[in-house]
DNA sequence: TCTGGGGTCCTAGGACCC
DNA sequence: TCTGGGGTCCTAGGACCC
């Protein structure tokens, strides 16, 4: 069993916890620069405020109804996860934190599901001050259906799939819409299909679900199914990629204005890189015009990507790159809208023979590059790499791949940072 | 007039290699 | 005139998540 602990309306209760008089009035929480909300309470969706949606747009309605707005408050809210995922991490053997207000539990050992979840919601409310919902089931997939039930239908906020004839009958109810992993196109194709809730989804065949879904989609409806394909994470998993974007208020077609944006975002970017304790291998930039204009002809997207001759984390080498990149695409009669930067192809200094090898090799990391090679040499003949998305995969692809060179030019290159 | 930011993963197809 | 087979690597583009 898994259980799925996923806090009310985040961000808004978050503001609630120091203002307790907005309790029972509408509030939305804006995005960066105002621009959509992205958290709403129940009053304020009761009202028709949709999720992600602009804020001028739903200004009659919020000076309407006298609705509480709040810009982000970023620091305060990371703060607040903290706190419930450290009572979380406490309590619990497996947790998984999937995002800042949801953790998946793993509840195969505990007896009493229902009491168990009620204590620790009764507690993260007294103790924080946040509501949360907890759906329990079978896999992710299936808590994930559970806790939006809960959330929405139940008085309590806590909700058990533990029978097939319970389940067969929230599947009925659920659109394929709202399940977790197919977002806004799969579902209209689904539907443009004649499949219209999950009950009907997971009665498809495999091969077409692969075909036109891909395998996340096919390991989605597997779960539907009850079997479990996505495993609980419990390490915090390094990343992948960084990026620092901002939309302007107002476009920019200046090279130098541009340019001093892009630096600030190195700066941002490559700061984050080394909070990580890691280096990049490549940084990408893109700009854009504005992509709300009605007049098509004036979209305008650009990208570049640029590899480093060796990873770094360093803000004034990326610069350069960064420079160079923007050279290669800057197009004066552009009004560009939005910038990023992404650094990618990271590796993090701490766990490098982990970036390229099987785990098994993971004590492996207190001892040299060379030793970690010849351990593995040793054990199979050969180099044995996993490609980094495997994880929660094993079944659907196969394990084993050799080293290929291009793998051992990075180590090489590995073995100069090290040294 | 005003429409967020930060991530992950998969797939197809071309380049390239032996 | 015919035009292999098996493999890797990289990228663009498109999907998804909160």
């Amino acid at each position: 069993m898994i259980a799925l602990v996923d806090c009310n309306n985040f961000y808004v209760s978050c503001e609630r916890v120091f203002n307790p008089s907005i309790h029972n009035r509408p509030i939305v929480v804006l995005s960066n620069n105002d621009g959509c909300i992205i958290s709403r309470s129940d009053e304020a969706k009761a009202l028709g405020i949709k999720m992600g949606s602009p804020f001028f747009k739903n200004r009659t309605i919020i000076d309407k109804n006298n609705v509480y707005v709040y810009s982000t408050n970023f620091p305060l809210y990371s703060d607040m996860s903290q706190r419930i995922m450290s009572l979380l991490i406490k309590k619990y053997l497996h947790v998984e934190i999937y995002s800042i207000d949801e953790a998946f539990l793993d509840y195969s050992n505990i007896i009493k599901p229902l009491k168990d979840a009620l204590h620790i919601q009764t507690q993260i409310l007294k103790w924080i001050g946040i509501p949360v919902s907890i759906g329990i089931a079978k896999n992710k997939t299936l808590a994930k259906i559970a806790n939006k039930i809960a959330k929405n239908k139940c008085r309590e906020n806590i909700l058990q799939i533990n029978c097939q004839e319970k389940l067969n009958k929230y599947l009925k109810e659920t659109c394929v819409s709202e399940l977790w992993g197919i977002g806004k196109q799969y579902a209209k194709f689904l539907m443009n299909s004649g499949i219209n809730n999950a009950y009907e989804l997971s009665h498809c065949s495999d091969s077409w679900i692969k075909k036109k879904l891909s395998i996340l989609g096919l390991m989605t409806v597997d779960e539907l199914r009850g079997k479990s394909c996505f495993k609980i994470l419990m390490e915090k998993q390094s990343k992948k990629s960084i990026r620092v974007a901002r939309t302007f208020s107002k476009g920019i077609n200046d090279f130098i204005l541009l340019s001093n944006r892009l630096s600030t975002f190195t700066n941002l970017c490559s700061e984050k890189l080394r909070k990580e304790n890691a280096y990049a291998r490549k940084v990408t930039i893109f700009i854009s015009t504005n992509p709300f204009n009605r007049d098509l002809n004036s979209h305008y997207y650009a990208k570049k990507t640029i590899f480093f001759e060796s990873p770094t984390n360093n803000a004034l080498k990326i610069i350069t790159h960064v420079m160079r990149a923007l050279r290669l695409i800057y197009k004066n009669e552009f009004i560009y809208k939005k910038t990023g930067i992404i650094l990618s192809d990271i590796i993090p200094k701490s766990k490098i023979q982990l970036s390229f090898f099987n785990n098994e090799f993971e004590n492996a990391k207190e001892n040299s590059l060379m030793d970690a090679i010849d351990k593995i040499n040793k054990a199979y003949g050969k180099m044995t790499i996993f490609p980094a998305s495997n994880g929660n995969r094993q079944n659907y692809f196969p394990k084993q791949k050799y080293l290929s060179p291009r793998y051992t030019t990075q180590i090489n290159e590995l073995m100069k940072v090290v040294a």
